[in-house]
RNA sequence: GGCGGCAUAGCCAAGUGGUAAGGCAGGGGACUGCAAAUCCUUUAUCCGGCGGUUCGAAUCCGCCUGCCGCCUCCA
């Protein structure tokens, strides 16, 4: 069964989509005004792990994400870089894309951005200002607050306490301290605008997400995702929008923040101007490293980056990784012997265990750090199995190890890490290739026999330089391709 | 001032009532021509502090201390 903390109910809850077999779901992209830093990957990560693990239960899962496209910031950034403000979205919603691409992130079934989308926009405003939610001064539209009850329900806030500790300078157009513009006058000669029914501007941020989760999702959504830094204001007033204009509620039926990552104890944000850009890490680290790094603590929590950290990660991930390959390795040879006393029927009951463990722990609240745990304990088992003094390969032990490898992949793909395993497509180049390294190491083998020490070990080394390294195990050598890592 | 969260070994990190997963680093072995990898073993009588509830708490309650986030743009 699965569980998931729902940020409404503080508390975790048995997860049933509204309805059976789908999810619908929307996650807070990012405003395009700059290249991806690892905070925003963090997020996008644990939701792409987040829906992965639900398509693997079986559900039929369609996912949105935004893109901000128009606001101050992004006409301030395209000032500095001397492009439209549609230019600088364009570019930095393009490299976002090339980002997760990097990143093995499934693409969304749906991207929306804010400018295509601005006459649904004034529609809802409009609704919201017949239903007696929103008033308009002075060219600006605002939802007030205090005509919604429930306001306050997800940041678990009420507005006369943040009346009452309010420091913050309150626009004087506003009945309330707390009500957000839905509607924003720009009077910004060299910026483009959009007509509106209250003169020339542009949307507020909340009313986007409000109107295209409305559009491509429906009124009600089962998961709304996003960083816990929009917990309030930018959630709390997509929940009033949206309850307040469609009338049904929850708006959203579990919603699921992510904890920030954080440099030096501070949070890591454009604002604050410490953050790694993804690439500057992607160029360093390889995608799942940084991918394991960052879902080796649960997803609520706020998470310190660091390269040092980083390189642990890094050493760590490869043992799996490593076995997953040596494993692999041991499936596709022919068997040396029919059968042997060796035992391995046993090991059976630890693949059992390790798949209901692992389980357990993506159900309970996608605890991937829990459920990489297990996968260490799982890693560690068939080590020591296949570097057991008297393994051998031999029809039982490959069945067996083959079920072993199928496990693994299955966790990894729903962790969303590389597979690495392009056998299948390899074309007649590649086939001309595995056989000439093959022979190569054939002739190295020999010469290792002989015990001809510098010549094997020469051809490692220039196999080496070429990107391909190779391994000399107990049951003969074995190579890979070099990979980025 | 208000709201919310966190505090587990040298570091990272699971664990929400039954007696401390996992990873990194460190110690000791093994395997090995070398390299790489791997295995075994070891490292918290204790979970920020003080009280309380309980047969029993890192886990529940209260107080205290420290750190962080949000209340302004933010994944």
């Amino acid at each position: 069964m699965l569980q998931v903390y729902n940020t409404l109910s503080g508390k975790k809850e048995e997860f049933t989509p509204i309805e059976e077999g789908k999810v619908r779901m929307y996650v807070c992209g990012l405003t395009v005004q700059n290249y991806s830093h690892v905070g925003h990957i963090r997020s996008v990560v644990n939701y792409d792990v987040i829906r992965r693990y639900l398509e693997y239960k079986g559900y039929d899962v369609y996912f949105v994400q935004n893109f901000t496209d128009i606001n101050e910031k992004i006409v301030a950034r395209a000032r500095e870089e001397e492009m439209s403000p549609s230019e600088l979205a364009e570019k930095y919603t393009r490299a976002y894309l090339e980002d997760i691409a990097r990143m093995n992130i499934k693409t969304a079934d749906a991207y929306c951005t804010a400018t295509v989308n601005i006459e649904q926009m004034i529609n809802i405003i409009e609704q919201l200002m017949e239903r007696g939610y929103a008033y308009e001064s002075e060219g600006n539209v605002y939802f007030s607050v205090e005509k919604f009850p429930d306001y306050g329900k997800l940041s678990g806030r009420n507005i006369e306490e943040m009346d009452a500790g309010s420091r913050v300078n309150v626009k004087e157009d506003k009945k309330h301290p707390l009500d957000f513009a839905l509607w924003k006058k720009v009077k910004d000669d060299d910026v483009k605008v959009w007509d509106s029914p209250w003169g020339p501007g542009w949307p507020g941020w909340h009313i986007e997400c409000s109107t295209m989760a409305g559009k491509f999702l429906g009124h009600k959504i089962d998961i709304h995702g996003g960083g816990t830094d929009l917990i309030f204001p930018h959630h709390e007033n997509e929940i009033a929008q949206s309850e307040a204009c469609f009338g049904e509620k929850p708006f959203v039926k579990y919603w699921l923040h992510n904890g920030t990552i954080d440099l030096s104890g501070e949070k890591m944000s454009k604002s604050l101007g410490n953050f790694y850009t993804t690439r500057e890490v992607l160029d360093k680290y390889s995608a799942d490293i940084l991918r394991y790094f960052l879902i080796t603590k649960h997803y609520h929590s706020p998470v310190e980056f660091s390269y040092e950290e980083m390189d642990k990660a890094e050493i760590s991930f490869k043992k799996i990784r490593n076995t997953r390959n040596d494993v692999h390795q041991i499936t596709e040879q022919i068997p040396d012997k029919s059968d042997s006393s060796f035992e391995i029927k046993s090991f059976l009951n630890k693949i059992d265990s390790f798949e209901e463990a692992f389980f357990a722990a993506m159900d309970d609240d996608f605890n991937t750090a829990r459920a990489l745990g297990e996968l260490h304990n799982f890693t560690g088992e068939i080590n020591s199995l296949i570097n057991s003094p008297d393994f051998q390969i031999t029809e039982e032990t490959r069945f067996v190890l083959k079920k072993a490898e199928d496990k693994l992949n299955t966790v990894l793909e729903i962790l969303g890490f590389s597979t690495g395993q392009k056998k299948a497509a390899a074309s007649e180049q590649e086939q001309l290739n595995e056989e000439l390294i093959s022979y190569i190491l054939d002739l190295r083998e020999q010469a290792r026999r002989e015990e001809n020490w510098s010549l094997a070990d020469s051809i490692r080394e220039d196999l080496s330089q070429r990107g391909i390294k190779v391994k000399d195990t107990s049951h003969g050598p074995t190579w890979k391709i070099e990979d980025d890592e």
